[in-house]
RNA sequence: UCCCCGAUAGCUCAAUGGUAGAGCAUGCGGCUGUUAACCGCAGGGUUGUAGGUUCGAGCCCUACUCGGGGAGCCA
């Protein structure tokens, strides 16, 4: 009987013959003799097919497969130096399954417009196949490293009631009687609930922004992480935040190296991301942008993305700039009690220009103290009177943050663009497929 | 919402206001070590849409549509 294997396993079987089902990811042959660079999802392998070695038919077959073909070829596991990879299959049986002509994703170059509307069939490229396995290691070590400090899982609900933050434009549903209802911008309200009936959560989903953004850091559609812990202060929400990337970068490089060597990631840039991260005041970063840029940064002014960049070039891992004015910071911010202009917040900006990749802060645990801040902001008291309540019946200090994972990924990965981090993204203007 | 840029073969691009081209992809043929193979032959176009200027528009002008990059805002 001979054993069906995966590309990913093949060093378990040199000398033996294994059977492999994938799909033609490129083919070059030399008359007598076919190259196919077989792919199965878990890899690529080079497919050696001599016209002796099998039936007359399948070599007629082979070489009129195109790109995408798919089949399932049998033959000898060897190690060769020659072949990408290392490893070669040289083939003795098989069968071609579907005979593919024109495949419209070449091995050439492509325009994103192009790639983007043909997203279905181009994450089957190495590039797609690449970060899309890391986006799945940084899951995997994300919900390993809660997990392992005993936090509990507890997702926050897709349909709100009224905006988190009541400031980003939300995405409005038309369902619920009597009642609008909103695709969820940030979890962390609910969050906040949750840590109080289990300790230390996280709730891990999609998120929507409707804001009219077009670059390369947005998404209208992404994942955020959103961990929040009963009696952490902010040094312990900064601590966590730098432990968990530490963690995850960790693991993609022990993991994932194949695919970092797809993307031709400089492994250095991740081999520096270790703890201690700088940690900047607001006030220490706006001295910083005052020194590096005179006059490009307004103090009291939130950071534009010329300002990220500085402050994270400055750094060789990510930088955490904490206690921002009140001000540009949202209303469920506790005051720092040194300096009560300033909130108990923490922005991380990633290295290579990614920017932000997680915002978090202290909440204010005082009743009359949030009340009077949801007035200020007027917002909606009745859509409040829940999370009110959390500081009504044993509030206590928490925080917590949220993390961007596209954005996340694409600076692990050391994309160009956020969308490349997302299986299908959605933005401004693209829905397709 | 604002600023900048783009749209020509399936893809990536070229074409001084004067016959619309190349490479790749595709099809057929050749080749026993290819790495985006190579060689030969073949098919492939309402130049995003609508209007205008001109003897003549892929090229100049106007509007629109679609897309890209950035700003603001954010993860």
């Amino acid at each position: 009987m001979i054993p069906i294997t995966t590309i990913e396993r093949l060093a378990n079987h040199v000398g033996e013959t294994v059977t492999l089902r994938g799909w033609v990811h490129n083919k070059s042959s030399k008359g007598k003799l076919h190259f196919v660079q077989l792919r199965d999802g878990s890899g690529y392998v080079q497919c050696v097919v001599f016209k002796g070695d099998v039936s007359e038919e399948l070599f007629e077959a082979i070489g009129h497969a195109g790109q995408e073909s798919s089949l399932v070829l049998t033959g000898l596991v060897k190690a060769e130096p020659r072949a990408p990879g290392g490893f070669e299959i040289g083939v003795k049986a098989g069968d071609v399954l579907q005979k593919v002509e024109g495949f419209p994703i070449t091995p050439k170059e492509h325009g994103p417009d192009f790639l983007l509307s043909h997203r279905h069939l181009w994450l089957r490229s190495k590039r797609p196949w690449a970060v899309m396995r890391i986006r799945d290691c940084v899951i995997s070590a994300i919900r390993r490293f809660y997990d392992e400090q005993g936090f509990v899982c507890v997702d926050s609900p897709i349909f709100t009631p009224a905006a988190c933050e009541g400031t980003s434009t939300l995405f409005e549903v038309n369902y619920f009687d009597d009642e609008k209802a909103y695709l969820t911008q940030s979890g962390q309200l609910y969050a906040e609930a949750t840590a109080m009936a289990l300790g230390k959560v996280y709730c891990f989903g999609p998120t929507f922004r409707a804001e009219k953004s077009k670059t390369r850091r947005h998404l209208t559609e992404f994942w955020m992480l959103e961990p929040e812990i009963a009696y952490a202060t902010l040094d312990d929400v900064m601590q966590n935040a730098e432990e968990l990337l530490c963690y995850v970068v960790k693991s993609v490089l022990e993991r994932r190296q194949t695919e970092l060597e797809v993307l031709e990631r400089d492994l250095t840039k991740l081999h520096s991301i270790t703890a201690p991260f700088p940690r900047l005041s607001y006030d220490d970063a706006h001295a910083l942008l005052e020194k590096a840029a005179p006059g490009q940064h307004k103090y009291g002014d939130d950071f534009g993305a010329p300002d990220e960049t500085i402050l994270s070039n400055a750094y060789d891992r990510p930088v955490m700039v904490h206690r921002y004015p009140k001000e540009v910071k949202a209303f469920y911010m506790k005051r720092d009690a040194a300096d009560p202009t300033k909130a108990l917040c923490v922005d991380v900006l990633a290295p290579e220009g990614i920017g932000e990749i997680i915002g978090g802060s202290q909440r204010e645990d005082d009743l009359e103290l949030l009340l009077g801040r949801i007035k200020e902001h007027q917002l909606p008291e009745e859509a409040f009177a829940w999370y009110l309540d959390l500081r009504r019946y044993g509030s206590v200090p928490h925080g917590g943050f949220g993390l961007g994972l596209e954005r996340t990924v694409a600076w692990i990965c050391g994309l160009e663009h956020v969308r490349e981090a997302s299986p299908f993204p959605r933005m401004m203007y693209r829905i397709y497929p």
